[in-house]
DNA sequence: CGATAAATTGACATCACTCAACACCGGTGG
DNA sequence: CCACCGGTGTTGAGTGATGTCAATTTATCG
């Protein structure tokens, strides 16, 4: 797989997403490349990582959606985050023991693969690595902070709202979105497991976002109408990420 | 401060904390040690990170406890995390453009004080530290994970045991628990703002708790009297992280 | 065109919030 | 030594938001 092409990752939406955060040069890339076992496909509505089982790999997503969740006795599904292209599967999964969530594609789904090993083995040789899956991590751990405040103490429409917009900046940055439209990959049943709503009250707010004329949407494209009115709703915020320093 | 003695770390919290992560040698002590500018103490009540204010250092926790929280417009405040002994303040926020978070402390707080800057000359230099750091961001990622699961579709009841199992967890990994008994070092306004619940609410939660003969409390002291119903109830798990790989 | 998934609607019950008031404690200054 | 005060914990009444549990329509996909 390594040596399909010259330049196998230079479509790659992680890499995109790598050469916004540090400077790679095209060595790099190849060495990226050479850790590369290749590609997976799983379909729509499948499992990739079950609760509880050891896995030791890192995917970058290439293509499709997924979600990573864990699910409750009782029958409730909290999805933690949904993944996009340029996401990493099996983080922070392949830290543990044993993954400690689930994580399903919600659309067919392409990914790299490399061992969490090989990868490791390359951060020893070329730190930026390391400080990148840092960078990374850090990114991580604050989409899940806003999360946080999305469920404990913003209002319904405050949740969805946010997360439209999340979802739309995140989109956008590898490409898939327009300036102030782009297509919801995720049915309100995820959408309400992610916001830990309820699907009939998830439904009554889109609704409600439709009659205050702050979005429009048909099938499942959604048109950000008043994007100002929006953030100010959410209290949304673009973050900047700060790159890596490169070495003295 | 980075020669005030030649083992200046070894008491240090964090430093336990990363040799759970990675085998280090005095030497690598000592490497650390070197970019410590200096130690800080911040008292009780007061905020050392303000919301969108330019921060760009590393705080290691040496005692004292803070949270790391976001203040709504409404005036509502959603607690992230708590901060205890080994953990890290300026993470996420030095590596954004400007804090996203504030930071308050809720006791005093001594902390051993880097630049970021400096921290990632050191990781250049020698990886195990930009590796170090990416683990405990996975680390951090993962409790905010877990606190998502709290507020999203645990019950009010779960919410709290949770909490109080992962506290027990975390403080006595530093040191700062018995086996069954800690002394909870925030008030209840604090804990209902880390859970999403008022303090009414929450209070009731406690009684029930106590009702339950689940724990037992006074003053500040909380003994767990059936941890494994709690774990139960709590859908709780401990959670072991892999060391990481030395270079091959 | 049939079958399955997704979106929508409505009635209803209840959990958890709001807004009080009050008890308790330790410290502090008169 | 006592009165005051802020912080903290506790209690109660009332209510509205949000979940539950359907049924129904609409889309999607073989």
């Amino acid at each position: 797989m390594a040596a399909t092409s010259r330049n196998a990752l230079d479509q790659h939406p992680f890499v995109a997403r790598l050469q916004h955060l540090v400077d790679l040069k095209p060595a790099d890339l190849k060495n990226l490349d050479d850790i590369i076992d290749g590609e997976v496909v799983i379909r729509k509505r499948r499992d990739l990582i079950g609760d509880g089982y050891e896995y030791r790999k890192l995917c970058f997503v290439k293509d499709g959606y997924a979600v990573r969740y864990k699910l409750l006795r009782n029958g409730k599904r909290q999805i933690l985050n949904v993944i996009l292209p340029g996401d990493i599967v099996g983080l922070p999964g392949s830290f543990y023991e044993r993954a400690i969530y689930a994580v399903a594609a919600t659309a067919d789904l392409r990914m790299s693969v490399c061992s969490l090993d090989a990868y490791i083995h390359l951060c020893h040789r070329h730190p930026q690595f390391a400080l990148a899956l840092a960078w990374i991590a850090v990114q991580e751990a604050t989409t899940y902070a806003e999360h946080i405040i999305d469920v404990g103490r913003r209002t319904p429409a405050e949740r969805l709202s946010h997360f439209l917009l999340e979802l739309h900046a995140r989109l956008r940055a590898v490409g898939r979105a327009e300036e102030a439209r782009f297509t919801l990959p995720f049915s309100q049943e995820v959408i309400a497991d992610v916001l830990g709503l309820s699907v009939p009250h998830l439904n009554r707010m889109m609704q409600w976002l439709r009659k205050e004329k702050l979005i429009a949407d048909s099938d499942r494209v959604i048109e950000l109408l008043d994007a100002d009115a929006l953030q100010t709703l959410a209290h949304y915020q673009p973050q900047e990420m700060i790159t890596i320093p490169r070495l003295a």
